[in-house]
DNA sequence: AAACCAAAAAATGAATGCAAAATGGTCGTG
DNA sequence: CACGACCATTTTGCATTCATTTTTTGGTTT
């Protein structure tokens, strides 16, 4: 994780463990990177990836200064970096509006993933240990569990959390973080859109997920690049498909506040 | 360009055009992100990227400011989204520095722009037109002609617009945007340093940008991902044999101006 | 002479204030 | 009754101001 929130000052120190951008890609061993402006920059994408503004809905500006008990101008700083992240769009003269993903917003994400994902399974081949590979079948045989059960919700965390484990096994922190920042934004989907078509091609994703296992054990990295690469090609096709209906970008003009 | 070098004690009115600016993370519908503010962030992102600032080295606040005839407060908010953006780094209350590329650094750079480009090129395998392959081609013959007459700067030209063309091929706005924010990551490193081992294997290079062509020909998706990430690999491995010798992340402590 | 401590000076981080622009509502007119 | 102009309120953007923190500098001590 990167922990850039380590204030234990005034404020009330809340251990972030939300989706860190850029901050670092440091091989060095210093670690935690304070700031009390870090503190506001990850409370505030916090509360946005989950969701507690709706989509394409304004950010009230003022109403959050209260909200955290501050000013403007921290809160001004930690939206421009929340732009920068993609996550909220700002508008020349007119507020900051959380990010409306359309159609080909989400495909183009999902590709991005699969192509990251694809990146840190071939690392991964590199140097991954006995162990971790132990460590992700035990989460395989987890998810498998659930999967039997028909228990959605702990088969998507289990399933999360081996992709997490391949990013992490690639060592390569500059890749963990973008990847971290892309997962955040689609979240918001991921959650809500993504769950209800998912369930159609469960059988579909466990038969990829052995595949990338057996890959994984032989450590063949350009195999098991195309296939997580088209396991995630998979999943977007599944999580667009949900809001195939809808028109580009206009998933609901929502009503703010 | 929108002249706003006013002095600081007048007002500064300026009716800002719109000037579209290289903004991060922009994909979707509603591109476009005028206002001074990112006019602001691009100078100053061009400013460091050009290396007006040695390694390491402070970033004057106070000064950029007068520089660009503004306050602190938007200059903070640029320097907010830059180090978002990894290009340089914020200290707590020690102001901030241009970022310290170190050997792992570079590695990991590396390895992610080869996986960046492994995606483009297996995306643009999927709808690339023969035209963009023509041109591609075109700019490979061009190459080739730099490498017989041993011209380095012209060969790095063609060299890095044939890797522009396969990442635009992608057809993927947002890989396209997370691509130009590494490359720009490391574009100090590629003019100084890579330079000198890159020569060495050129014709290794060449080589290899010949299958490149030959695999995008045949649209041969995972082919070209392979040999893509691998190329970069090797680009990687040049890179960083050139600053062999130095320590983790120490090129140079650098005299500040 | 080198190290250490203290006070001044500079710089950073955040808050407030003010002008311009936008939003919303009302009034007037066709 | 509908449409458009006008004005008040709200909001945004930037400059300025204030409070800490860091860094420097000068003097002192060992």
């Amino acid at each position: 994780m990167v922990p850039q929130t380590t204030v234990a000052a005034m404020k009330s120190t809340i251990p972030e463990s939300g989706v860190p951008i850029a901050k670092p890609a440091d091989s060095g061993p210093e670690r935690s990177e304070p700031s009390l402006h870090g503190e506001i920059l990850s409370r505030l994408r916090d509360y946005v990836v989950e969701g507690n503004i709706p989509d394409g809905g304004r950010v009230p500006e003022r109403q959050l200064c209260e909200m955290f008990g501050i000013s403007r101008t921290p809160l001004r700083e930690a939206l421009k970096v929340l732009a920068a992240e993609g996550l909220i769009d700002l508008l020349p003269n007119r507020g900051a509006r959380v990010r409306q993903l359309g159609k080909r917003d989400l495909e183009e994400l999902f590709d991005v993933m699969g192509g990251l994902e694809s990146l840190a399974g071939r690392l991964a081949c590199e140097t991954i240990t006995d162990e971790e590979i132990a460590e992700i079948e035990r989460l395989h045989y987890e998810m498998y569990g659930h999967y039997l059960h028909r228990n959605m919700h702990n088969y998507f965390q289990a399933n999360q959390r081996i992709h997490e484990r391949i990013v992490a096994a690639s060592r390569n922190e500059t890749l963990r973080t973008i990847y971290a920042n892309l997962a955040g934004r689609i979240r918001r989907v991921r959650y809500s859109a993504n769950f209800a078509r998912e369930r159609q091609r469960w059988t579909e994703a466990m038969r990829e997920h052995e595949g990338i296992l057996d890959a994984l054990r032989r450590r063949a990295g350009s195999e098991l690049a195309d296939i997580l690469f088209q396991h995630l090609r998979n999943k977007r096709t599944a999580a667009v498909e949900h809001l195939g209906g809808m028109p580009e970008g206009a998933i609901a003009e929502a009503t703010e506040g």
